[in-house]
This record gives C-alpha cells, structure tokens and sequence, in this order.
DNA sequence: TATTGTTATACTCTATAACTATA
DNA sequence: TATAGTTATAGAGTATAACAATA
C-alpha cells in the first residue's frame, strides 16, 4: 500500500506518486509561493496583489469584496486603507446608496495589476511548461471541474457591477 | 477567443473554460480555503497546521524548518514559540552541536497533527468527488508531476533527519 | 570567523466589538 | 431597526537588524 497523508509535507524523494489531496496540497503551496514571489518582488503581499487582480475589470462595494475574499468587512477596511495610502485604489461613494463605497483602481493601481499578473502567469505556465500540451490541456480543464463543482455549492458574487454608479 | 488573464479574480459563470493559470490559481485558493476553516475549526493558523503536519514524523531543527517553509529564522522562532506555549511542540537541543535545536510534536501536538490531516484530507476528497476515478488519478498524476519538477530545480530538505539526537 | 538561534522593532493581516451614518 | 462601513483593540505572522552562544 502507497503511503497516504502527506498533506503538508516535504518530498521524500522523486520516486513515490503523490495522491490525489497530497498533490493537490503541494501543488497549491506552490502556486501561493509564486503570489508571495510576485507580490515580494513589488514590495507587496499576496493578499494586496489578490486585490489587484480583481480590481481589474470590477468596482465592487465593500462588503462585495468582503464576501468574495471570505474576510470581515473590518478586514476589508484596512487593506483599502493601505492600498490607498499607496495610491493604488480609491474609495468613490455611490450615488444611489449613501452608505456604500465603490472600489476602484488608480492607473498605478492598474498598471501595477496588469504587471501582477503578467508576471504570475508566466511563473504558473513555467511550472508546466515540461509537461506536454496535451497535459497542460487536461490539467486546465480538472481543475476548472474543481472549481466550478465548488462554486456550484455557493453561489457567486461581483457577476453583475462592472461599472462605477 | 477565449478571455485569458483571470488570476486571482471570481467567476463570471459556469460557461467559460478556464485557462491553465486561472484554473490553477483558484484550485489552490480553494485548498488554501480548505486549511483556513481546519486550522480556524482547532483555533488554529493555516501556518501552525502546516507546521503540525510536517512534524508529524520528522524532528527537524529551526533552520531546516526555516528553509522547507521558506520562512526567515525569525519568524520560525516566534512560530515555534506560540506552538509551544500551546503545549502543541517542544525544543530539544542537541546533543552534537550546541547551538542547534529539534523541535518535536507533544503528545497533543500529535493528535492535533493527525486530526487535521484527516480533516483536510477528507475535504481536499470532497473537492474532487465529483470527479471519475479516472480523472481523479490522471489529476493526482499532473499535480505530482508539477510538484516534482519543481522540487527538481531545488533540491529537498529534511529528508535525512527522521529521530532525535 | 562563521553558524545557529533569539530578541527588538516595525509593519501587515486578521477578527471581534463598538461605533457612525444612511436606509 | 437593519445595513454599510469605520475604528479600536488585540493578536498572529512576517522580515530586518542586532545580538548571544557555540563551532
């Protein structure tokens, strides 16, 4: 029997198959490492590098982006106020609702998240770049059956608002 | 022409293929969703499971442990420092070299650490149910694969060290 | 001198609770 | 009353720099 469990793990050597939750585990560590990179790399952290990323096509309210991130809306509150006061985004009140604020992009918040993102593509396809096309092409399409079964289970957020009030 | 750059960024519905990045990105923030409700479940850290599972059989000493998380020896010293003061690891010194410490799981670090493998690994499972067992191997096989090439361009850690001095 | 580990410091991230303002 | 957002507080996680002890 192949040894189970090794969620969290280090590889013990190149010669064991990983199972299904250990490959899958390790393999997420390692696409965070590449966040971390990225993020490091502009003096960022991964979480402000997230929050670019989906800034980018979208201006959703704060509680929009709390429940999305799955953080508090406190939470929320603070890692605007950081990205603000590196003017990356800006808070623009709605006009239709006194009590909610729409977050937006700077073109430094921009340019800074196409850049983000540009460069976490290219280290995320390295990491399959040895393997064959055909591969690549079943790996993209398991893991976007993962993670539609799981969206299925919850509902969506942020579908609808994409521009300013 | 499929939209491409989705990293980081929610789904806009269940039409769209997703890309090798996005695919990937979002299956690891899913995992990663997966070690913050264990981890909050024990009144844990992601961080503090992970470190739980890879003392599950190892006794590695702080700079090792440094290296494999990728983490400054500083903030291993505090980590190991809360873990302990929960009673979950405790710091051996050598008896080779005197400034070298191994850090071992307690008995409730143990069960803690076998708890919440179990735990992630049931709803890592969960995640993929839905697949075929076919497909459910080949993505074990794809993930271990990008795990392994990684881990070739580096070189391991903690292999040799399994029992105290 | 070099290595291992800790400490001091400063910052980000995080949740809980209490608050303000608007609906 | 209920909702959206902020602030105060406390704690975890993180890196940098300076340090102590050992090799």
């Amino acid at each position: 029997m192949g040894r189970a469990d090794q969620v969290g793990q280090p590889e013990r050597g190149a010669g064991e198959e990983l199972g299904l939750v250990d490959g899958l585990v390790q393999l997420s560590f390692l696409i965070q490492e590449v966040f971390g990179r990225v993020a490091a790399s502009h003096k960022m952290t991964p979480i402000q590098v997230r929050l670019l990323g989906i800034l980018r096509d979208r201006a959703p309210t704060m509680l929009e982006l709390a429940r999305f991130l799955k953080l508090d809306k406190s939470t929320v509150s603070g890692l605007i106020a950081r990205a603000e006061r590196r003017g990356l985004v800006v808070r623009t009140p709605s006009s239709v609702d006194g009590r909610v604020i729409h977050v937006t992009l700077t073109p430094d918040g921009q340019r800074l998240a196409e850049v983000g993102v540009e460069e976490i593509s290219r280290q995320v396809n390295a990491l399959a770049s040895r393997l064959p096309a055909t591969a690549r092409a079943q790996l993209a399409a398991l893991a976007t059956q993962l993670v539609r079964n799981d969206a299925s289970g919850r509902g969506f957020d942020l579908a609808a608002d994409k521009t300013l009030p």
